[in-house]
DNA sequence: TTTTTTAGGTAATCAAATTTTATGGAGACA
DNA sequence: TGTCTCCATAAAATTTGATTACCTAAAAAA
């Protein structure tokens, strides 16, 4: 570990000196007094064991030793003043990465709409968008690969204390139906309406599943009796057999606007029956926020919340 | 004049900080104490307005800022070594140039030698010689154009002062003749003698002329007796006629070491009369001197210069 | 020339920045 | 739970660097 034998300030004065071809116009320059530059030229040569100017005329010259120096000093304050750009850039969100981690759910439908309006904003700052379990997301988040993430499932314990979780909206889960299908036309089903229908599900290991089971579980329902047509692990292609009326499911409100606005899926009511879950926001509060995650957080999240949540009150 | 946000101490810390993944192990690799680390990491981060490191776990993490800062640090520093390395070679003589200045002899039969035996000993300092009249050389070794000259003629009046100049050797110029001759065959000539013969001459502005004149005239020569046959202004031209029978010459001795081994060329004595001129060595005290020069004159001049030198008391 | 001006070096004083010593708190690990 | 490690903090000490004042030498002007 060698001592560095120069400053960058003495690197500075070099530079100023070779600039202006005197110590004292430098030193103005610098805005120090006279001495203050011949000292640490001084100091300089005694470090370096070299002689940098020649002294004696009109001017002060560069000696050998002293261009050669002049050029590195060049490329050194160069790089140094490049390094205090991009970390401007950084700070002004002019550069740098934002990580954002969302379920399926929400990295399909919300997601891509928020960062838009982020990239619109900010069009300088690049966007992750990474889309895993919630498992996975919530330890992404709690060692910093992922800078804030929004998540619709339950986090594991030892997480739910490590993280901060604010909830953020609320996703309802609305059962649909084929349009044609013949209970398509009630204006409100019964719970007991529900045994009767065939299902197409997320698998069983999803989060949103696991959600939907609970929730109608907790209501009294018996699960096990609900006809299980089909699991498929992606929203769209559930849809799309829901569509084909291959049985009915219960998706996110988010996922299905556009069929329900086109008439090609049928929302169903239940009575006594709301299927919802929170959306969660999740962030590492013990680690380092990047001013493009705080950002995000305090401006366009909000937008996107529902009435009730924090996050609509910063 | 934008103030540096940081110092190249800081930057070391940083990277050793990087590297050891921990503020104490960065502490002892430095030499420092830890509380000096932290210290100089939260100016760093506070004149950055940046977070640098995450310190929540066991080890001390760089955030995205702190990767972007490293990344120019390493290149910083790297530079920084590189310029040290330099300057190292440059005084280690591993490297830098060495100009030098002679006439027209010395440059052409002394210099070679001499610049073969410091290349031999310091192959990576190259060598430039620049060959000049007398005037013009003391000019550039005045103004620093020339580290180091050797003049066999009068410096101008002002330079004598602002130079510094030792008497190196003494220089002969013989009277050479072809060896054909008639005169050859003499052991000694007389004076007068001279006034037999046709001479070939450098021109009449050249240094070693002017000095040959100068030394026949104080001799008690009659010097516009002299008959000369042409003048010539190159002595490798001046040897060919003579070896070809057009004339004699005062010629420096270096310059014919061949020639008269090989017996082309005849070197006369005259009785009472020696023509000699004292090579100096000039070079200029109020200017800095290159470790190359200063090696140079303490230990390559030396082996060359005549006993009487004050280089050989060195 | 002689005087004036300007650039740069030196020394003593002073202020500011860094380091160290000493100490406390938080998380990791047994 | 206790211990250990790591980092942060505070006060004291040291070092560094800057300023003021003064001096010298060389160039420019009178």
């Amino acid at each position: 570990m060698p001592e560095l034998p120069f400053t960058l300030d003495q690197l500075r004065i070099l530079k100023a000196i070779a600039v202006e071809g005197s110590f004292k116009k430098a030193a103005d320059l610098l805005y120090v007094t006279q001495p203050a530059v011949s000292l640490q030229i001084q100091n300089l040569e005694k470090q370096l064991e070299i002689t940098i100017f020649d002294r004696g005329g009109r001017k002060a010259l560069l000696t050998e030793a002293g261009r050669l120096l002049l050029e590195y000093c060049e490329r050194i304050l160069n790089q140094c003043d490049e390094a205090c750009k991009a970390i401007e850039d950084l700070n002004s969100l002019k550069g740098g990465t934002l990580v954002i981690g969302a379920s399926q759910t929400t990295g399909t439908y919300l997601m891509p709409r928020m960062i838009g309006l982020f990239r619109q904003k900010y069009p300088e700052v690049s966007v992750q968008l990474q889309v895993h379990s919630t498992r996975r997301t919530g330890w992404s988040v709690a060692n910093g690969q992922i800078d804030l993430a929004i998540i619709g499932g339950q986090l594991p314990g030892d997480l739910e204390n490590l993280l901060q979780v604010i909830p953020y909206a609320t996703d309802e889960l609305a059962l649909v139906l084929p349009s044609k299908h013949s209970l398509s036309n009630k204006k409100e089903l019964l719970k007991e309406d529900l045994y009767k229908l065939n299902f197409v599900t997320l698998d069983s290991q999803s989060t949103t599943r696991k959600v939907v089971d609970k929730l109608l579980q907790d209501s009294g329902l018996e699960i096990q009796r609900l006809k299980i047509e089909m699991e498929l692990n992606s929203l769209e292609a559930i849809k799309n057999a829901v569509q084909s009326g291959l049985g009915a499911s219960f998706l996110p409100v988010v996922s299905i606007e556009r069929e329900l606005a086109a008439g090609t899926i049928h929302k169903a009511f239940i009575a006594d029956l709301e299927v919802k879950r929170e959306l969660k926001l999740i962030t590492n509060p013990s680690r380092y926020t990047s001013r493009a995650s705080e950002v995000f957080k305090k401006n366009i999240l909000p937008q996107f919340a529902s009435l009730d949540s924090p996050l609509r009150k910063i």
